[in-house]
DNA sequence: CCACCTACTGGACGATCGTCCGATGCAGGA
DNA sequence: TCCTGCATCGGACGATCGTCCAGTAGGTGG
């Protein structure tokens, strides 16, 4: 799949490995943990439990190693998060958790820049291999979706978003989240510190790289990586 | 759920109903109809294979008693396409049918005005009772998913999306669909046949309804109608 | 009949958008 | 070192957006 950058495996000899983990479920986030740990003795591993969070983290220390990301969790829009990350850190290695397991989400995970995808329906023997696998820079799927995704490639048109997405700046990115948001120039202006002509300037480079001609397009593609929320009943 | 109109069975003393079967999958498109003549000897059946296609039919004939709408069509953007047809025939009923029935996306179809939600995978005696059952005007979902339905009340944010969607007019949805499109105002007024200013103030009623502020938002609301496809894959 | 909604249109106006020209400083790769 | 990309900013300008005021016409239900 396309990356920016080639994930190195994290060397024996280096400092210890650095691991985030997002999910906004807490039982979930410490057996996962605990299978890092497992796995990877020494590595330092950190918990969050929103997209926001693991923003933060990772502002604090770009070095990490390895982001372990559910999809679905407060802040992060399906793919959106994943886009937003990979766009900030194309270094950091990102395998995305979840179990909305079919055989599309992966695909369009995959495509869009996760190194790996783990079912969250796996048992503790596979997601210790499929942790191994993804710390060892290798892509891992989910074994019983590995026949569907040889044998089907991955739309066209999906790649080809995949591919203008990428082509944005970290900058761009941001400024992008927000038009998608609504906000007007001078309000992202405000909100990234600058003014709002650079914003202009910025939206002209996103308008030229997504192939779009006004925002609202623009933010048609961005908003194409939102998957609907399996779990969103907030109302008891 | 909510609903813009009651919907009436279909008396026996009136005149033929009249089905409208929309499916991009011809093998399916057939045995549904088959289902439906078996169930309603005397109804008069129209087939189409777009979305495009079964609003082109109900412009024709807009007395139509029942829709059958798959979930995934060509031109149908996930729940876009139940919004566009809810808007524009408020009396015509529409039952969902697709294979991507999990709990979520069926109760996100009601919410949305479907009558019912006809799974794909159901047997050829679930299928008649499903159509017997909308035939007559009673809402249809999955019996598997009943319990789990009754027992999880719909998101707020999603009543609360549907309320707000619902309040727009015919043409106001018309005009919503092509801004979300990105198009500008005077596109919109040519493909629609009027002036630039009356796009601008169906505009300003749909951002009033939609309680938004400019025409990004506005279409990020309408865009959160689109599910992810499961079936996307044009890439041999 | 009248109140109400829908649809359409007009003038005017400020706000916002998006692009054209230009510029600076900085970091990283060839 | 040179070159490219990134990020920032400026002036100017036309295009577009969105709202304020207003009006006409048709259909529907109480």
């Amino acid at each position: 799949m396309q990356s920016r950058r080639e994930f190195a495996a994290a060397s024996p000899y280096s400092s210890r490995m650095r691991i985030l983990i997002a999910d906004d479920h807490p039982l979930f986030r410490g057996a996962l943990a605990q299978a890092v740990r497992t796995v990877a003795a020494g590595a330092q591993i950190e918990e969050v439990g929103s997209f926001d969070a693991a923003l933060a983290e990772l502002a604090a220390y770009p070095h990490t190693d390895l982001v372990l990301l559910d999809l679905h969790m407060p802040g992060s829009h399906g793919l959106m998060a994943l886009a937003t990350l990979r766009a900030e850190y194309p270094a950091v290695a990102v395998a995305m958790v979840s179990a909305h397991d079919d055989v599309t989400t992966v695909q369009r995970a995959l495509v869009h820049g996760a190194l790996g995808f783990i079912s969250k329906r796996s048992s503790l023997d596979e997601l210790q291999a499929a942790l191994r696998t993804v710390l060892a820079a290798q892509t891992w799927v989910p074994p019983p979706l590995r026949e569907d995704l040889s044998s089907h490639p991955p739309a066209l048109a999906e790649r080809h978003l995949a591919a203008r997405l990428a082509a944005l700046s970290p900058q761009q990115m941001r400024v992008l989240v927000l038009v998608a948001d609504g906000l007007l120039n001078k309000q992202i202006a405000d909100r990234l510190g600058v003014q709002e002509r650079t914003i202009k300037a910025h939206l002209s480079a996103i308008f030229e790289r997504l192939d779009v001609r006004n925002r609202t397009q623009a933010s048609v593609l961005l908003r194409s990586l939102e998957l609907a929320d399996p779990a969103q009943r907030l109302d008891p």
